[in-house]
DNA sequence: TTGTAAGCGTTATCAG
DNA sequence: CTGATAACGCTTACAA
C-alpha cells in the first residue's frame, strides 16, 4: 500500500485536499502554478493515489475476472496470454481463477470474483452447464458474463467460440479422403464442446457413407495426471486394436489428448502414420517438431481473446444489457496438414 | 458490482447499519436471534460485502501482483498455474501482468499494480536489472517483492531460482561423456540467468579439458516472432556448419530454444542426434513426443511458485521487513535422458 | 481560482 | 446486546 495521502500534501503544500485533489487531475478550475506547484511535491513524496479509494468513490474497480479450467495448458495459456493483452489494452485488469474443471472449484472461483468487485467475467466453463444457476443470477444481479471456448452452455449472452462441428468435420473428410475410414475419437470426459465435435464427425461419416461404430469413441479420464491419461488412453486404444475392426486413424479432441498419443501409440508400437493417421485440435507450436510432425486443427485464440473481451466491454458499456442483442460467435479453425496424415 | 448495501438491509431491518455489520461478521456482541434474522434478510437479498469499501478501511486488498515475461510460454504457464494455486491457499487474488520482455511495459505494469494496491510483488524481470531502481524503490516504499526464476538481478530480497550454473554444468558434462565436445549453446539475448548459464557450461568445459570456443556461443534475437527466432537460429547454425569446426552438439538455454530448434535442425536436413546431440532446459510435457524425443533440463516449477509465494507472505506478515534475513534460493533441476542425446 | 463538506460502503470505538 | 458516529482516501458539488 502506499503510503503519502492526499491529505498529507495537502498539508505540506498548505492547501485543501480538494486543491490539490483536482490540481493532480488537471481540473481546469486550478490554476497552472498551483499545478505545478502541486505535482511537483506529488512527485518528491511519489505520491500514489489509492486506488482502493478512488473506485470506492467512483464506483468502479477496473478488474475483470476470467476463470479458465488450467492455465497450464498450451492451449489456454494463449488464450490468457491474448485476453491480457486485451484486457491492458482497455486499461482494466484481470484476475484470473482456475476452475481445475471442477464445479466446486468453480463455485468459489466466482464468488472470490464477485467479492473482490469485478466488473465483468470471461468464463470457459468447468464443464456443460455447471453453476448454470449461479451464474445467471449472477448475470442479473452482480455483473455482465461473456462465454469462450467451452459455450455449449445454457446462458443467454455472448459466446464466442470455434466452430467445433465444421472443423472436425474437415479433419474427418481429410482422414477418410486419405482412406482411412476407421476412425477413432478421442474424447474428454465432461467437456460441453464434446457434443458438437462428435456431431461434425458424425456427419462426415453420413456424407461419406460410412458406419458410425460407437465403440471408436473413446472417453479419457481427465482428472488424473497426464500419466494417468496416458494409461488410459493406451488401456483402451489396445483394446480396440485387438478387435476385427481395428482403427486405422486417431482424432484428438483437446491439445493434451492429442499430443499426449503419439507417445502412447509409439510406446505400443503402433507407427504412424503408417498404421495410424493422426490429427486433432492443437495449439501447441511445436506441433510441428512432434514425432511426426502432428498434423492440427488450431483455434484462434487470440481472435477468440480479442472478441470475447470486446463483447464483454459492450455488456459492460451498457446501461441496458436487457436491450442488446447477444450472439454466438463462431470462429473458423484451420487445419495444418504434416507428417501424421501424410501416407 | 453488487447492489445491495448493509444501509439498506439496516433499513428493511429496522436495525443499525453498525449491528447488521457485526451481525454479519458474528459478533460476540450480538444475539443469535438477530444474526439469524439478519443472515436471513442478507441471503434472501443476496447480499455481498463491497470488498472495496471493506478493503480501503481495514486497509488491505488482498492482492498480489505477478510480473511475467510471457504466459503463453509452457514453462511460465506452468508457474503462473502454480503460483495460481498457491494465492488462493493463502487467500490472496492474483493479478498477473506480463512484460513481454520489455522494460517499458514492465515500468508501466509494476505501476499499474502499485496503484491498484496489491500487497506483494512476485516478479521474473525482463531482464538483468531491469528496472531495478523503480523495483528498490517500490520495495522500500510501497510492498515487498520478490524475485523468481530470473534471480540474477541487483535486488536485496528473496530470490527463487534454479541452480542454473550446476544444472548446465550437468548438461555439458552428459554431452561430453558421449563424446560430443564441440558444444553449441543457444542462448536468449538480454536473459539475465544466461550469465549463470554459461559458467556452469564454461566450467564442465575446463573441468574436462576442452577449449572454450566463444563462436559456439549463439545469441538468438528474442523479440521477433517465433518464426523470427526460427530463421536466426537457421541462419546462425547454418554459417557455424560450414567451419572447419562444425559443432556436434547442442544446448538451449530455454525452453523456446530448445524446441525450436529441433524443427530447425530438421529443415537444414541434420540428423538428431547421429549429427548432432540435442540437450537443453524445457518443461514442456510433451519433450516426450518430440522429434526424436528431447532431452531436457526439467526445472522445478511448482516448487519455485510455492516457495516464491511463501517468501512474499514472510515478508508481508512482517512488521520489520528490513529485519528479515533474505535468503537466494537455488532449487535443483532434474535431468531426463531421451533419444535426443542418446547415441 | 481555491476551500468546505458530503459521501462512497465498510468497520471500529464507544456510549447507551 | 444495540446504536450513533467517526474514519479509511478519494472525488465533486457547491460555497467563498
Amino acid at each position: 500500500m502506499s503510503k503519502v495521502t492526499l491529505k498529507e500534501l495537502a498539508k505540506e503544500l498548505n492547501m485543501s485536499v480538494s486543491t490539490v485533489s483536482k490540481a493532480l487531475n488537471d481540473s481546469y478550475e486550478i490554476s497552472d502554478a498551483t499545478k505545478k506547484r502541486v505535482k511537483e511535491v506529488a512527485l518528491k513524496h511519489n505520491y500514489r493515489p489509492n486506488a482502493l479509494a478512488k473506485n470506492l468513490k467512483l464506483g468502479k474497480t477496473n478488474n475483470i475476472g476470467v476463470i479458465i479450467s488450467t492455465i497450464g495448458s498450451p492451449f489456454q495459456a494463449q488464450i490468457i496470454e491474448a485476453l491480457h493483452k486485451a484486457a491492458v489494452r482497455f486499461d482494466f485488469n484481470l484476475i484470473m481463477m482456475q476452475s481445475q474443471d471442477s464445479e466446486e472449484i468453480e463455485r468459489k472461483a466466482l464468488n472470490t470474483l464477485i467479492n473482490h468487485g469485478v466488473e465483468g467475467i470471461l468464463i470457459s466453463p468447468a464443464f456443460e452447464n455447471s453453476n448454470v444457476d449461479l451464474l445467471a443470477h449472477l448475470y442479473k444481479t452482480a455483473c455482465p458474463i461473456v462465454l469462450f471456448d467451452r459455450i455449449n452452455y445454457n446462458l443467454d449472452t455472448f459466446k464466442v467460440g470455434v466452430d467445433n462441428e465444421k472443423s472436425i468435420y474437415r479433419a474427418t473428410e481429410e482422414l477418410i479422403k486419405i482412406g482411412r475410414k476407421k476412425i477413432v475419437v478421442l474424447c474428454g470426459k465432461n467437456i460441453g464442446v464434446t457434443r458438437n465435435r462428435l456431431g461434425g464427425y458424425k456427419k462426415a461419416l453420413a456424407d461419406y457413407n460410412i458406419n458410425f461404430n460407437p465403440s471408436y469413441i473413446i472417453y479419457c479420464n481427465y482428472n488424473n495426471s497426464l500419466e494417468g491419461i496416458d494409461r488410459d488412453m493406451e488401456h483402451k486404444l489396445t483394446e480396440l486394436l485387438n478387435t476385427q475392426d481395428p482403427p486405422n486413424a486417431i482424432l484428438g479432441t483437446t491439445d493434451t489428448l492429442t499430443t499426449r498419443v503419439l507417445g502412447v501409440l509409439s510406446k505400443i508400437d503402433i507407427r504412424v502414420p503408417e498404421d495410424m493417421a493422426v490429427i486433432g485440435f492443437a495449439n501447441t507450436d511445436i506441433a510441428n517438431s512432434l514425432n511426426p510432425s502432428l498434423s492440427t486443427i488450431r483455434q484462434p485464440t487470440f481472435e477468440m481473446a480479442d472478441i470475447a473481451l470486446e463483447k464483454l466491454m459492450v455488456l459492460m458499456n451498457s446501461k441496458n444489457r436487457s436491450q442488446i442483442e447477444v450472439q454466438e460467435i463462431l470462429l473458423d479453425s484451420t487445419i495444418q496438414l504434416r507428417k501424421s496424415t501424410d501416407i
